[in-house]
DNA sequence: GTCTATAGCATGATAGAC
DNA sequence: GTCTATCATGCTATAGAC
């Protein structure tokens, strides 16, 4: 905590203050992350938080930019290649799920800055970012899959892909306000056999 | 501002405080409010906050309470009576939508809020309550509705019920990133057209 | 009930010794 | 680069005059 450090170039530091900040924040959420509280985590001075970032706003920039590319490639790591239509929908949402259920402190921790960054215009862009390019992932392993499997869609692929991504939130902040893993399930089954009537089998 | 006050009730006096917190919230955010600016905000001094509220946690309680019933209440106020399912659904999640598309920030901040309800166990109460009805209501709702008009629904209306809630809120989520009302209309009608083909028409 | 004043503490940021 | 000490500010909450 006081003890003096040995010397670590400034990317190590500032990995080291963003792992400390997400503890923070998954254990006691948004408002608790303070420099102080920060540091004290990553067990360095309080002096140490401003040579790495400018500012608290700077740090959050960090936090999200890391968390956000980690949470999204972990939902694609997940390999599903079911050849029906229902059971391949009903994976990869429950794949996102697994993914908050591992976690549930951290998933909300991300929420609230998510939360942050829709309303910080110095974040914005960070929202924004997330939100296309988590799509556009979407969309390009629906159209892999699709054409693997000889699927087609009654409509653009983007536009059902943000279909899945809509019902995928949406069954995982229910679950996140009752944590109610049957009725998740059953969401999920239920939200899946219905979407995959978009789908039809190409007669090729 | 600092003008003596004439005597009103506790009761309004903490009605207008709320107001205030609200509007402070909807400005600048959630962690905006405290208990200077509703105090100021309402054009009170700042002593006047503790004898309406004991604490701090004791007004958000009070805003969460008020507000979670009016948007419910809002939500079902909207009387949609389509004897198409298909129509049905996507007049449902729209209006949702609308709510939310009508007062962005006041919403953002309403989710800022159940986001500190989820995580404070002084709160917790609260969000599952909202969660609890907002799902009694939605499944009344669509009994009604369905009874009326000779439909009924290939698996329990409970689940089904939980699962409009989840597309209305991942919709509403994805809106409140991209603000893309083309993408929102799309996506409640390519949801709604897969969601009715969970009901089937009474052959009454 | 109403309001002023202030206690008591935590915060983000910085100045400057090493 | 590293760290201590401190500044200026803002916070919740309370004590106590009116």
């Amino acid at each position: 905590m006081t003890t003096p450090q040995e010397h670590r170039s400034v990317e190590e530091r500032r990995e080291q203050l963003v792992d400390a900040a997400l503890a923070v924040m998954t254990d006691d959420g948004l408002p608790a992350v303070t420099t102080r509280a920060v540091t004290a985590r990553a067990g360095l001075p309080h002096g140490a938080f401003h040579y790495c970032f400018g500012s608290k706003g700077d740090l959050f920039r960090a936090v999200l930019e890391r968390e956000l590319r980690r949470s999204m490639a972990a939902a694609f790591a997940v390999e599903i290649d079911s050849p029906a239509v229902t059971a391949k929908i009903t994976a990869g949402i429950r794949a996102n799920l697994d993914l908050v259920r591992a976690r549930p402190d951290a998933a909300l921790a991300l929420t609230e800055l998510i939360s942050l960054a829709r309303r910080d215009p110095a974040l914005h862009d960070l929202a924004r970012w997330e939100h296309d390019s988590y799509l556009h992932e979407v969309t390009a392993n629906v159209e892999a899959w699709s054409s693997a499997h000889g699927i087609s869609w009654r409509r653009p692929v983007v536009q059902v892909s943000r279909v899945f991504i809509a019902v995928s939130e949406g069954v995982t902040s229910s679950w996140l306000s009752d944590r109610d893993d049957q009725a998740a399930e059953q969401s999920i089954a239920l939200a899946a056999e219905a979407l995959a009537t978009l789908a039809e089998e190409d007669a090729a």
